[in-house]
DNA sequence: TCCTCTGGATACCCGCGCTATCCAACGTAG
DNA sequence: CTACGTTGGATAGCGCGGGTATCCAGAGGA
């Protein structure tokens, strides 16, 4: 197909597909003489899959083109491109205040130990600087006390797993992963935002009148 | 204390200071003449919840006045306040893709109902939008696979509950529901990504050599 | 007295995510 | 065989978000 009809189907504007070429995100189509090119169906799919990103996930460009990078990247192993990918969906950690934070970084530590959890890449760093947000604003941060999450998070990538086609199929795999992460976690997001607010008028926190 | 003191111990620049006291994040300290303003530890705790907000939620400066907005809103009655709060956390629903998302709005009022939920405030349109999202890309977001999310989602709501304060102390209280749902939503997703990074290489989908 | 620091206002800057404009090579209608 | 709309491709510009930098006049300490 054509530039128009990518556009019209993906429901996105000529000018931002040909951004999404400069900026790598998408790649070109394939070239037939110099005013023509060929996109698919893979080229329609890569576009929505930046547009639901951008949109519903709030992932910055540059993330997502870590993100693309490491999936076209065909010398990654598996496990490698599943922690790279889940790095261009996380926040940069660059951006952190770097105050002193050992404390929680042996905190992450621990954690990662109790639950006999290896972790590749900067995962760490993420759960680090988590519980340092917590600690700072006086909430319980204990590795003791987040079981429940810990149980939560097990449950999900449980759920998760079987979502997962067969690692042969990279790109589709490492997707999947960072799809449920970023929208399966905005989903959850919600749903403990709804839980809340259906709890306060419950039993547990009565208002007094 | 003065500025230098709040930056320093807060650690960000008095320009920045002064940029937040522009855009009425920060309230003015207490002016003591024309050049002497006092400023409490009610500055510094709220300095540092912008900071964490800001470096770990990556919550947009916009958002965070709103929700700033509607804690110093004395009026709001506490639902109203939290719906509000919770709100300002959440991404701009304005920004979406408009397309035809009728079905998922009806699938997330089916999923309210189901729970016997009401949906205060837009929480519904953020439901219907994490929906459409996986909805577009292909991934389960039928009401009833969603199970797993919404126990997750129900049991860490409850390990919150407690730890809101009696709905008297109104700040405290939408304060530390958006926390949790910021920064324990970040939490979670980190533990949920280390949870499938060690799991791909578990027992459930083996690596074939 | 001078020197520094303060609150406060204004102007400026940089990066991000697009948009708009321009151009030359097509290719189809008439 | 022209005329005209499309296409790929490059370059420039724009609006916004989140700060920085500059300037100023009033206080206050050495």
């Amino acid at each position: 197909m054509k530039v128009k009809e990518l556009s019209v189907r993906a429901n996105v504007p000529i000018p931002t597909i040909k951004y999404y070429l400069r900026e790598g995100l998408l790649p070109r189509g394939e070239s037939l003489g110099e005013t023509k090119a060929e996109y698919d169906e893979g080229h329609l799919a890569r576009l929505r899959l930046i547009r639901t990103l951008v949109e519903t996930g709030e992932v910055p460009i540059a993330r997502i083109r870590r993100l693309l990078d490491a999936i076209d990247d065909e010398t990654l192993a598996t496990e490698d491109l599943l922690a790279a990918a889940m790095d261009a969906a996380a926040p940069d950690l660059r951006a952190a205040a770097r105050e002193d934070d050992s404390g929680d970084r042996t905190g992450a530590e621990a954690l990662l130990g109790h639950e006999n959890w290896k972790s590749t890449s900067d995962g760490q760093g993420q759960l680090a600087r988590a519980l340092a947000g917590l600690r700072r604003l006086g909430l319980p941060a204990d590795p003791d006390k987040l079981g429940p999450y810990l149980d939560a998070a097990k449950a999900i990538a449980g759920q998760q797993r079987p979502l997962l086609p067969v690692p042969e199929e990279r790109a589709e795999f490492a997707l999947r992963a960072v799809l449920g992460s970023v929208l399966y976690g905005r989903l959850l997001t919600t749903l403990v935002r709804l839980a809340m607010e259906n709890a306060t008028s419950g039993p547990g926190v009565t208002r007094t009148p």
